[in-house]
RNA sequence: GCGCCCGUAGCUCAGCUGGAUAGAGCGACGGCCUCCGGAGCCGUAGGUCAGGGGUUCGAAUCCCUUCGGGCGCACCA
């Protein structure tokens, strides 16, 4: 909504400064500190002072003769240093935000266009830890927000089900526990959590002997090719983590449209493809001498952006002939654009949603019109650590001449989450600083651990407050609401991060449901609905329609009510700007904000019993305007909002 | 050694392309339920924005530098 009359600002003090100046200036136009001071106000005479020789407030008294407010605005005025600040006409911008869409399309999106996001990629080899959480939660918001905006989006979850992580937890069942393959099958739930423990088991154990390490080199060889004993237990290993790790998010209400396992990679000569493509190009070379005897490597040291490696070469093809992660991802990079020429096969995973990469039975997935890939542009979220790794995943993509490709290949790094030094000691592990996740060293908390203690804690505030009133609901409507607020806690401690900050997880701050959290955007709706529940009752309406806002006194709209009618305006250009930066926090932060501007007004201005009849319905409409920008808010953030708490 | 990220209130963090008195949550202290639910609201205390230079009419914000802390720089992913 603001973003309109941003432009009219603009335009008029862009005329204005050409008129009276002969200037051709853009100016900035944004939003001033206090709402007395006015709504939209921009800063181009003191920007220009200096070129003009002129003191800023003269510039700004100046423009102010020579410009007219444009339409929906009531006056201009010249404030402070030099700013000059355009007035709203709030009765006619409240009542044509009783109509609007709080999050509409975007006109900066191409729907033609797909966008690619990849997220989650946990190893399927043991439990989803609250690192994965951050990943998952991320690239869900994203996706969620993108689309949103129009923007055709498709999801990813990369399973590497051939990886070393498997392989070493195969090694645990097979040769340290001595298990057959029908045990492992027969292992009951929670089978993550069995492999969480076997996962670092085994690291100890290849530490009291090397030579065991030849098991998982063998292990890793078997799960490549497919075939054998060892692939066997890999695939129901990976199959049976991926079955948790898809329970665990859905949760949370994260999902997929598409595994995609780089078993089917491998079957497919992903890889070989992409090779072919490589050596063409000579983007990879064969050494035959020195520290990489015997590898292709793709050579670095031409690179401007790669100055200062150790080695100016990555090895894409091992001397035994295995390729490395950067070769498959290459490959798989490539497929994602449709540059590989050839296509995956697909089926339902476990018969059901969502898609998998798997070979194709008989003619299933032949006539769903799925297609899949193809993306315009890919963003890959995954930790800041890997940076490295996404910029040759990229290199590769210029040295096979994509450079559109290259520029499109997004990686979108947030920063690791660890324990807080007394979450790190609560659990057992001391520390003196904060404390890094490791799956290999078992340190970390499980996602359904965190998410099963949130549970816990949001029943037990339900139940002492519906204690109180003596309405007991029934049991399995506190399930629900107890699920709902857990997820909201949880999602919302997630996304309010800043990407370029490592979390340190502290369990109290995460579990707590005041101040800024999940549940308080939640208790705020609540008040909302509430309101509007209780007008029901007493027969009154419980919505104002724009018309009758549009007739409203101006004397009505004191600066708090106007302020969150501002401010929720300006939710459009907030999520463009989060999807845009890939800095979703800041979508979180505008719903705590906006939360906490109701409130604040909840307490001051009461509805059911004012006895004016104009401010009564100024009041509603404004609480009209913040349920349904913060319900827009809320459910990109994925945060699910009940009708009572 | 090279590269990336962080350093703002006791703690956890916001501060957008430089701009109007540096903000919020938690914690501390003090208030507010005859009035739409106190998972809330209002107020008080608390900051040489790590240090030092520079650019500018103006710097928490941009540049340089120093000092702390984190993470990368594999024939692991």
């Amino acid at each position: 909504m603001l973003q309109d009359k941003r432009n009219l600002v603009a335009g008029v003090l862009r005329r204005g400064l050409s008129d009276v100046f002969g200037l051709d200036h853009d100016p900035v136009v944004e939003v001033p500190p206090q709402r007395r001071l006015g709504d939209l106000a921009s800063p181009c005479a003191l920007h220009l002072a200096r070129e003009l020789r002129q003191a800023p407030r003269a510039i700004a008294e100046r423009l102010l003769e020579a410009v007219d407010p444009p339409a929906g605005f009531n006056r201009i005025t010249v404030e402070g240093p030099g700013y000059l600040n355009f007035h709203l006409d709030r009765t006619g911008f409240a009542a044509a935000m009783i109509d609007a869409v709080p999050v509409a399309r975007s006109a900066t999106v191409d729907s033609r266009a797909k966008v690619i996001v990849e997220h989650t990629n946990i190893n399927p080899n043991k439990a989803a830890h609250i690192g994965h959480l951050r990943n998952a939660v991320l690239g869900d918001v994203l996706a969620r927000a993108l689309r949103r905006l129009g923007q055709t989006t498709e999801v990813q979850n990369y399973i590497d089900d051939t990886g070393v992580q498997v392989a070493d937890v195969v090694v645990g069942f097979l040769d340290l526990r001595g298990c057959s393959v029908a045990d492992i099958e027969a292992l009951p739930e929670p089978f993550d959590y069995v492999c969480w423990d076997i996962y670092s088991e085994v690291g100890r154990w290849y530490d009291g002997d090397p030579q065991r390490l030849e098991l998982r080199r063998r292990t890793l060889h078997a799960l490549e090719t497919g075939e054998g004993r060892r692939a066997e237990a890999g695939r129901l290993v990976a199959r049976r983590i991926v079955v948790r790790h898809l329970a665990t998010m859905a949760r949370i209400d994260i999902d997929y449209d598409l595994l995609t396992r780089e078993s089917e990679i491998l079957r497919l000569d992903f890889f070989v493809a992409a090779f072919e493509q490589l050596k063409e190009t000579g983007a990879v070379r064969f050494e035959e001498s020195g520290k990489n005897a015997g590898c292709w490597v793709m050579p670095l040291a031409d690179s401007e952006e790669f100055q200062g490696l150790e080695d100016p070469d990555k090895v894409i093809v091992r001397s035994d002939g295995t390729v490395t992660y950067v070769g498959k991802d290459i490959a798989y990079q490539l497929w994602k654009f449709g540059l590989l020429g050839r296509d995956f096969e697909y089926a339902r995973f476990e018969g059901a949603l969502p898609w998998e990469t798997a070979p194709s039975e008989t003619d299933a997935g032949a006539d769903d019109g799925d297609r899949f890939g193809e993306g315009s542009r890919v963003i890959n979220v995954i930790d800041a650590r890997q940076a490295y790794l996404q910029r040759i995943v990229r290199a590769g993509l210029e040295a096979l001449g994509h450079q559109d490709e290259a520029r499109d290949s997004i990686h979108f790094a947030y920063e690791m989450v660890a324990l807080s030094a007394k979450t790190a000691e609560r659990l057992g592990f001391s520390g003196d600083a904060r404390l890094e996740m490791s799956g290999r060293k078992g340190i970390g908390v499980k996602a359904d651990d965190l998410l099963d203690q949130l549970e816990a804690k949001s029943r037990d505030e339900i139940l002492e407050r519906r204690g109180d009133d003596g309405n007991d609901e029934a049991g399995e409507d506190v399930d629900l609401l107890a699920r709902q607020i857990a997820v909201a806690a949880l999602r919302f401690f997630m996304a309010r991060a800043t990407t370029t900050r490592v979390i340190a997880f502290d369990i109290d701050d995460a579990t707590s449901f005041e101040g800024e959290s999940g549940p308080y955007l939640q208790y705020s709706i609540v008040r909302a609905r509430n309101i509007r529940r209780r007008l029901r009752e007493e027969g009154l309406a419980q919505e104002v329609p724009g018309s009758r806002v549009a007739g409203l006194p101006a004397g009505v709209w004191s600066d708090d009510l106007w302020d969150l009618v501002l401010f929720a305006s300006q939710c459009q250009e907030v999520v463009e700007r989060a999807a845009a930066t890939l800095e979703l926090s800041l979508i979180a932060r505008h719903a705590v904000d906006l939360a906490q501007k109701f409130h604040a007004i909840y307490h001051r201005h009461p509805i059911l019993h004012e006895q004016d009849a104009d401010l009564r319905d100024a009041r509603l409409a404004v609480t009209q305007v913040f349920e349904r920008s913060l319900e827009a808010l809320a459910a990109i953030l994925g945060v699910p909002l009940p009708e009572r708490m």
